[in-house]
DNA sequence: CATTGGCACTTGACCCGCCGGAGTGCCAGT
DNA sequence: ACTGGCACTCCGGCGGGTCAAGTGCCAATG
């Protein structure tokens, strides 16, 4: 507790400054707008041992300094304390949430206002459908040959796809069709129904079995893409909002931004920290995001899906924790009512 | 035929070069690279003519000349012939659309492949749902208390909602409802069938009104929503492509692109000419895209709903004509099957 | 021994003037 | 009507000089 805490109290500063200011921040300005009681000389020999430990770095030979992602690192762990939200952004949290509407609008509402609160890129993952099971299958007939298969899971999540049949098949043995499904489906997880889907097949009158199969591996298809995870994502044009706050150009941001499967990774790479919320900063990621931070969250029953901002290194990391603590939270209790 | 055409054929000559060099293009050039049998300096003629008309300007003094939005206007309407898709792109169209799936993806891999086509920004509005009537409603309980309504219409649209009730229904209750509300629904129109739910509530026995209430008011918010127009966006990484299209940053363009609104009108506004494909350039777009270029063409049945691009004014309108004619066309042929 | 004031030094940012090249407009000639 | 020639304009890049910010180091100090 002796020098420590004061380098520290330097680095802080340089970073807060850094942010806000979006310039080298040098030890003359430093100690006029923070109260630290020592002289700028002093706080240049901070500095120096600031930047011998990797923390800062200095752009070039005379001018100020900034943080590097290890000096963030260490801001993140070491420092700031999670500033509650503004009643403001209570209110509009709890305003523009809506329990009644599905689960889609309701994610898409949520990241639009992740974003809209940390003026960054916000994005979610679809809660898990793992423990779901199957309430409900329909068929309907959109054309003569072509029909429609609806599934339907315990969770509320509700799939749909396309069936294209060779020839035309009359209602009756549709219904026919959906009752047997029915029956071997209802109740079972998405893995145990993809495993009897085609027995049903062999249970429908030969002259039907060819119509069926085609039924049945739409059916499959649903099953399968009840498994995967979706995303979530909104404010991509607070990517242009501080020019030259990301490596030349942000387009490889938005490439990735695209690839669901990259940020799918990334929100299941992130572990949580104690107090819910996770940091990875710049180089901490790997590609075209090496030069982002990422703050992320877990939510829902479980904690199994995450959701969180993506932004500048240089950012508000209290403000944007804080923001993304309270959705996850406010978000898991709308959906474990 | 005496003296325009050559005019027209250094207005095209200016807006090919452009368009590929991105540099205003001078006389001399011109001359060198289009094989129009006569000197620089009758160009010249020629281009102070077309200055005149306000068809291209100089940036300054002493450097070539730029095409205007009205150069690029005359360059649409009367010079372009629609080149055909190379055979890559078209196999590439025939292969990537997988007829099988539900319209949503349908839709999402059609934009997707649109903007990989032209290298820009992709958008389609989901086809209308006008002439649908009700084939299917299902009420699935998640929770005692929540309840999810689910409506299926005849073009293969699913819509969903949750219901959050006062107090606890049990399946049987539930199964009555549900079996009112189709007797009542099944076959209308969604503007008929909003009038006729509450109708519904009535035939309930009193005491389990208040829950049908609650179910009604979400089934009319589905039969709202589903009069709404969707849209479906790809490709905005493409707007970084080449810095400095765009006037002073893509900010504002990202976040126009992010107002549904604003998109759903721009497509609803625009006219289509002869071929099936109209052209909205620079300045004709109001608002902060005034700086871009929108390629868009009907498709679906009765040619209701558009699909359309977004670029650079300084695009290859051809090629892009060409594309969204394509898959147009390409995704009329698969929904009318 | 941590802290401080002082001082020389470094270095990018900015301004200025200069020059070369590209492109134009115009004119006289065919 | 087209062409070659020519004077003119202007942008963009380059070199040099100045400025201010900020550093590193050192000797002095409590």
């Amino acid at each position: 507790m002796s020098e420590q805490p004061r380098r520290l109290q330097v680095l802080q500063a340089i970073v807060e400054d850094y942010v806000a200011l979006r310039e080298p921040v040098g030890s003359k300005a430093l100690v006029e707008r923070h109260a630290l009681g020592v002289s700028s000389a002093t706080v240049r020999n901070d500095m120096a041992a600031l930047e011998e430990e990797g923390l800062i770095v200095a752009p070039h030979t005379s001018a100020g300094r900034v943080p590097t992602d290890k000096g963030y690192r260490v801001f993140v762990d070491r420092l700031s304390e999670v500033k509650p939200l503004s009643p403001a952004e209570r209110r509009a949290v709890s305003t523009l949430l809506d329990p009644e509407t599905d689960t889609e609008h309701m994610m898409e509402s949520t990241v639009r206002l992740l974003a809209q609160l940390t003026q960054q890129v916000a994005v979610a993952q679809f809660p898990h459908e793992d423990g779901s099971t199957i309430r409900h299958l329909e068929l309907v007939s959109l054309t003569p040959t072509r029909l429609l298969v609806v599934l339907i899971l315990s969770t509320g999540r509700v799939d749909q796809r396309h069936a294209v049949l060779d020839r035309p098949v009359d209602e009756a043995e549709l219904f026919v069709l959906r009752g047997l499904l029915l029956d071997a489906l209802l109740g079972l997880g998405p893995v145990q129904a993809a495993a009897v889907v085609d027995d049903v097949v062999t249970r429908v009158r030969p002259e039907h079995r060819p119509a069926a199969a085609l039924v049945a591996a739409a059916v499959q298809d649903l099953l399968e893409a009840g498994r995967q995870d979706r995303i979530v994502l909104a404010g991509t044009a607070n990517l242009a909002r501080s020019p030259g706050d990301f490596g030349a150009s942000i387009g490889p941001i938005l490439e990735a931004l695209e690839e669901q499967v990259v940020l799918l990774r990334l929100l299941t790479e992130m572990e949580q920290d104690a107090h819910g919320v996770s940091v990875r900063i710049g180089s901490e990621n790997a590609g075209s995001l090496a030069d982002t931070s990422v703050v992320a969250a877990a939510y829902g029953p479980g904690a199994v899906a995450k959701l969180g901002v993506i932004g500048p290194t240089r950012m508000d990391y209290p403000g944007t924790m804080a923001a993304v603590r309270a959705i996850a939270r406010y978000l898991s209790r709308i959906l474990t009512t």
